[in-house]
DNA sequence: ATAAAGAGTACTAGAACAGTACTATTTCAT
DNA sequence: ATGAAATAGTACTGTTCTAGTACTCTTTAT
């Protein structure tokens, strides 16, 4: 069950926020709350689970707040998602995956739903929070049907 | 808001259960009910939905049926998806894409749902129904930071 | 000591999904 | 012609889960 609520699509505007912004600044809650229109409470409830997932740090008391733990190049949509929506329905497969499919056997998949996961998760995988702030190019090329295809390039190049 | 709920999969099951037979066939909800073990209301209403997004072709009447209106190769997860979910969430930046993207315009994007959304769309759109039929091959392969990614390699040899 | 910030828990209203039932219409076979 | 089997369409309902809110505790710098 693959699922973007809006608390995710907030999830992902705060990351945003902080990372656009020098890493050593701190950001509290309250200030993240009005910069990104967001309610305060809503904010402190997904800043708290990204903390729990190792993706901010934070320091309490007063002059405390959240900090990225790494560098945004280094944190991807998948793992962001992830840390809010629980773990990207790869559950079972992923336990048989470390044991059985490193060696290439076959897999007698009968749920697609474990496909269609891996294939979005793959996707999510390749795109950092780097390049969700920095302004990407949107371009629509048409597939062999004629039909329109949109398509995001980073600005350094790399493909989706 | 992206979301791929349980009737969904019920979904891409039937297509899937469909593909799998030989073309010619003529395909019941009943029928298709029992071999996917399936309610059998549920069965019709995503058939029915199919349908009408010209997925499916339908006859009417005793020795009536459900068939595939095109070839497997040529039905792409993103239309059975989009089919059953409703447009995948791209409904307003499609538009603009046709106007401005095309040539190249800078896009100024403050949601990122919509990244998201055509990356995952991107994704989608490059597995098709017959790749889901077939058995797959999943390899698990180890990034940079050593962490386990899985990877769906098709049969044909190209790569999601 | 105090004010400001994060940490944690619990509760509530609302929406949306999933499932079901019923009826009309079409078509082939007898 | 008639009946059986299939799709077509609509409406309803219960349950689940999300989103939002409130309150209290703990930590820390001034």
């Amino acid at each position: 069950m693959i699922r973007l609520g809006k608390l995710t699509d907030y999830g992902l505007v705060l990351m945003s926020q902080i990372a656009r912004r020098p890493a050593a600044e701190m950001h509290t809650a309250r200030d993240l709350a009005v910069e990104c229109h967001l309610p305060l409470p809503t904010v402190s409830k997904l800043l708290k689970k990204l903390l729990h997932s190792g993706l901010l740090t934070s320091h309490r008391g007063i002059k405390g707040g959240y900090n990225l733990a790494r560098e945004s190049q280094l944190i991807s949509l998948a793992e962001i998602i992830a840390a809010l929506e629980g773990p990207l329905a790869l559950t079972e497969c992923s336990m048989e995956i470390t044991g059985l499919c490193d060696l290439e056997s076959l897999c007698p998949i009968k749920d697609n739903q474990r496909i269609i996961s891996q294939v979005i998760r793959g996707a999510l995988e390749k795109v950092t929070l780097s390049d969700l702030i920095r302004p990407m190019r949107l371009t629509a090329i048409r597939d062999q049907k004629g039909n329109l295809v949109p398509t995001v390039s980073v600005a350094s190049g790399r493909m989706q």
